[in-house]
DNA sequence: TCGAAAAATGACGCCTTGTCAATTTTTGGC
DNA sequence: GCCAAAAATTGACAAGGCGTCATTTTTCGA
């Protein structure tokens, strides 16, 4: 593998620059608040040589909603790597999506608006397809623990449809909760005060439709919950995304060097 | 009340105009693509007199919103008025939800975007308030049917969580299949081929989760649902929503019909 | 060291939203 | 029917954003 030139790391690492900048902007503010100019005005450098990285700030949003996915990924396999039954391993990974929403908030947001058409359209299909792979990727996690559980006997595969049904189901009522809750101007008005509680509870309620032994103990299930937490926000923790080293003091003097340099 | 002078009415008339042109531009384009200056345009008016009518773009999406739940509640009341039992009547109202995503689909999305911090914060507080007041007897029809099963011996409120909670479950379940059906880019790459199936069965296991009688069976269910695809279909067809009469007589009786509570 | 290739630059064209002083239309009292 | 006050309309304008591209600067390999 070739090094990597000093002007290959500097552009490497503006690259991540760029989308730390960019995520807060998104974050609080949808693709609007997201200014191209204020992003070369921040990192001193002209706006061309922003979209030398990407060519339209819709790039920028898929690239952080692919980031999103990495970091969803890996809290979902460090959950189901935790020792327990079958029951236990799916609820895991629920928790991970509080986890994840909860400690990836912008990274969230950036998901959530690379879903609509109009983002989507405008990026190349290459980067789609990276998406695509990582989300199938997430999938595949949950499925597996599906599968272990028919093949532990936990679950039985008839009538309650194929193994995709579930994770959709799954999926949409954790999606669904997770943005109804982030996103409903007043929940506390219909009568929803512990959001997190009921998306929980439900959850359950489905597994339990489902067959899924053994049925909901809320006093277990409340324990497992603290464990699981605990375990992967230690995770988290540890692996501080989205701060990358330092490419070495050769970035400051080649800064110091443009500051003067221009015209 | 007093009549409306000829002057009025072209303002009224010119207010519906303004929500039938932007419907469209919003739903296949999100916020950014509806356009105030095509709005005037197309009015052959100046640009002043739609921000006469709406103080910004925000204001005409929420105002779309609240015809969603208008629309979206007399799916819901129509759909538990069909005689039934009661875990037939809460089917009802999942069916009134795939029903009202069909046929107002660009209604939907304008729901789907007032839910954002950046644009619901842009928009006026009294709007807004109608909005919640249509969310929460949208709401109310739900917790109506689930309070008619308790009362009626088919569920049991002890462990399974407060009314609330189960309207949530079943709001997030239905809504995150829902919007994850319309902007997932690949569903069927991850396995999902029938998103719409997929949420039924899911919805029914929540349900058998929950305890609540009749556990499910396919054949009366897919019976159960041709019947009231059929009713609500026939009642969108007849209340024909968004085609507003010319500001003559005519349509006096149809507004009194559907407005519940504006102003 | 040199010349080709890669990267950076920033002014430019074209678009948007929202404002406001000036103008036209409507209304209501007589 | 008439007129003044109020309401509605108008469209030029300011402010600002995106994406482009011809030009300039920097980098890199031979």
């Amino acid at each position: 593998m070739m090094r990597l030139t000093p002007k290959q790391q500097q552009i490497r690492f503006r690259e991540t620059q760029i989308l730390e900048l960019a995520r807060p902007m998104i974050a609080d503010g949808g693709l609007s608040a997201l200014s191209m100019d204020a992003i070369a005005h921040e990192l001193q450098t002209a706006k061309g040589t922003i979209y030398n990285h990407f060519p339209n700030k819709e790039e920028i949003v898929l690239a952080l909603a692919v980031q999103a996915l990495d970091l969803r990924l890996s809290l979902f396999n460090r959950a189901v790597m935790i020792r327990g039954g079958s029951r236990q391993r799916i609820a895991a990974i629920g928790i991970a999506c509080e986890v994840y929403v909860d400690e990836y908030s912008e990274w969230f947001r950036a998901e959530q608006i690379i879903r609509h058409e109009t983002v989507w359209g405008k990026t190349s299909e290459k980067r789609q397809e990276i998406l695509n792979t990582c989300e199938i990727r997430c999938m595949d996690t949950v499925a597996g623990v599906i599968r272990d559980a028919v093949a532990a006997g936990d679950l039985e595969m008839s009538a309650a449809g194929a193994i995709e049904d579930i994770c959709f189901g799954l999926w949409s009522l954790v999606y669904g909760g997770l943005v109804l809750e982030a996103t409903s101007p007043s929940l506390a008005d219909v009568g929803i005060g512990d959001a997190r509680g009921a998306i929980r509870r439900n959850c359950n309620a489905l597994l339990d439709g489902l067959g899924w032994r053994p049925f909901y103990e809320p006093a277990a299930y409340a324990a497992w919950v603290e464990q699981v937490h605990e375990c992967l926000v230690t995770h988290v923790a540890s692996s501080k995304p989205g701060v990358v080293a330092l490419p070495g003091r050769a970035d400051a003097t080649a800064r110091a060097e443009k500051q003067g340099g221009r015209k």
